[in-house]
DNA sequence: GTTCCTGCAAAAGCTTTGCAGAAGA
DNA sequence: TCTTCTGCAAAGCTTTTGCAGGAAC
């Protein structure tokens, strides 16, 4: 369904996209973690190999991928913005509990909207809250 | 489905929660405008009749209510936190136009979930994103 | 050679915190 | 009376903006 980092790349190429190594390595974080990770992370795991990597940089990068579609923000809770590579069909779970977000599939284009006739519908996110089996297991260990 | 504003203070007032006015003013505001407003769109809607009100003391409002589940804090996007008297079975859609939240009814609990077993489900939100039909109507005539 | 990107510093928003005085129960 | 709320000021965070130098095409 996600086309190789390669193909990506292209694609980004032919929409006029400039890919400096800034740029690069952030879709290549982004596409090596689906993790749906915020600016801040992004620039904390690239500062390592580029320590003179500005988060100025990575909100430009991002809000420019976004624009152009190839990135969605989504913005579960906190007041906090994280960063997925476009997938179709799936939805997000964040954990209340460690914070991680995780995918799973969900096919959302099929999913009943018959209230919202009239409306131009461009965007569909289903995002639940609770607790992840790990945190579950540690909770019930420690009682 | 949603209890009258009464048999809601009552139930605040059995979870200890104190009324003072400018949190009564507050529960009113989010009771007769269902539209999922800001702390500063309350804060500038209250404004007008208690001058003194302030906004910590709205944030301060909102953040007890949430956590004694009362109201729910959405962000869809902009990095913005949206409130929510707790509605059952409701979709969000924003119109990426004006930024308006409409209120949508979907049958979330029985959203089919079998990719999430083993994780304990707290909370579950759907959220579209588009045009609603009034600026759909506006762009056309301006075009 | 243009055009656009990078990164610093500063600014802009929204939300939280500390604290003294005031109000609710 | 005791506890909790209010509101000011200040701080904390994340994100945006302005701008000079530098890199991509």
């Amino acid at each position: 369904m996600l086309p190789t980092l390669e193909e990506f790349l292209i694609q980004l190429r032919n929409k006029k996209f400039r890919l400096s190594k800034e740029r690069l390595n952030t879709l290549k974080y982004l596409y090596e973690n689906q993790c749906h990770p915020t600016a801040d992370q992004i620039h904390n795991a690239l500062h390592k190999d580029m320590p003179s990597l500005s988060k100025t940089t990575i909100y430009n990068t991002l809000n420019a991928l976004v624009k152009i579609k190839a990135v969605r923000a989504i913005s579960i809770q906190d007041n906090e913005i994280r960063y997925d590579i476009i997938v179709k069909n799936h939805g997000h779970f964040k954990c209340e509990c460690c914070g991680t977000i995780f995918n799973f599939e969900i096919s959302i284009d099929d999913f009943p909207s018959h209230r919202l006739e009239g409306f131009q519908i461009n965007d569909r996110n289903v995002c639940f809250k609770g607790i992840c089996p790990r945190c579950l297991l540690n909770k019930n260990n420690s009682d």
